[in-house]
DNA sequence: ACATAACTGGACTGCGTGGTCCAATCGGGC
DNA sequence: GCCCGATTGGACCACGCAGTCCAGTTATGT
């Protein structure tokens, strides 16, 4: 019954229905948004979403492939570009600015999802664990490149240390939220960058 | 208008409340619980609910204390007990067990509530934040003891340190969940632990 | 120009919700 | 036994909610 918009017009009103509802859940949360509310801010009727959406779960599964592609797949080119410790820091440096010109509002748009529909939505669980698996393996390229350039020990499991580092952040953006103080996560990131340092090759043993 | 119970029977009443709504609300959310399925699983009635309190929302506090106590509280006694290095994997051991024994469905009540209410109700957030607190603090006590006992430099700033653990243990717990895999918390307590492990004084370098 | 499909507006419905109210019951002190 | 406040049962209400429906409008293809 819901379909894919088949005309240009179509695509721009269901981009603008998730659009809205997107900035409602990133700040009130799923179950908290009302379908009329979501409507309201994106100017649409009922019609228009039941025409693109079988029902609420629908919508707010859409609403986390919005957050995917805009955080995770955002955060990709910043991932993309660090090849050394200044450059690691430098990200960390992004993220707590960000949090604190938000006034550490929002924290994570999927790490909040995550914890509120993990329980509820199977499918939208599984949605979710899709993007930290691809934010985690974005952050593990990263940590490859820094092994290959021998910041890293060679042996080092980078994949369980991509996971460590985004559980990380994803615990200092919790903290720094609910205290309202952008130093919890910069303490959660100096402890995440510290062990990754700590990772280095000896410096007393030269590689064979 | 709502009260303190004047009465052990009352007493009861409200505590078999709290404790049912507990439940619900760690399993579902609180938005996602309504008071008829509290009182419902309470065998209680709406006009026991508003004799002891005044809305949804003091309930949710009321369920936040009763979390804060069994949760923080609880493994206050764990953490009393730990001074060495192995210590602390046998609370990360019990943390993963737990986890694996729920089939990571709950993760930590706290940080659940905290990603759902922190932007929603501001009383709430501010009593998260405080249980956070406490949390941190026990762990710095913890942390303390093992710089005591010379396992960690004595220049490390512990009251970070604690906020950095407390992080990695929360985020690790949302992925776990997430992905219902306990491997993902294991992954971020390993990191934890080895931060700290390379905070140790330096073996080369005698004290003073 | 016409047929056909895509899209839109908004009234409507049934239900679950948080919250109110009051009469009934309980139980300890006197 | 009697009193009085603490407690209890549950009917009741107003309302916001997700979801339905259909008539109307706009675009597309030929």
């Amino acid at each position: 019954m819901p379909e894919e918009p088949k005309t240009e017009r179509g695509r721009r009103t269901r981009e603008r229905i998730v659009a809205a509802a997107a900035g409602l859940v990133e700040r009130q949360g799923a179950e908290a948004t009302s379908l009329d509310q979501v409507l309201a801010e994106a100017r649409a009727s009922k019609s228009q979403l039941y025409h693109y959406f079988a029902d609420k779960h629908a919508l707010i599964r859409a609403v986390i492939a919005w957050q995917t592609a805009t955080v995770v797949d955002g955060t990709a080119e910043q991932l993309a570009g660090i090849d050394s410790w200044d450059g690691l820091d430098a990200w960390f440096d992004t993220l707590v600015a960000h949090q604190q010109a938000l006034d550490c509002r929002v924290g994570c748009p999927i790490g909040s999802l995550a914890a509120e529909l993990a329980d509820t939505d199977e499918a939208a669980r599984q949605d979710l664990a899709r993007s930290f698996d691809t934010w985690a393996a974005q952050l593990r390229a990263m940590l490859d490149r820094l092994r290959d350039r021998g910041l890293i020990r060679p042996d080092a499991d980078t994949a369980a240390l991509a996971q460590s580092t985004l559980a990380t952040v994803q615990g200092g953006l919790l903290l720094a939220k609910t205290s309202r103080d952008p130093q919890r996560l910069r303490a959660a990131l100096t402890a995440a960058g510290g062990y990754l340092r700590s990772l280095a090759p000896l410096p007393g043993r030269a590689a064979p």
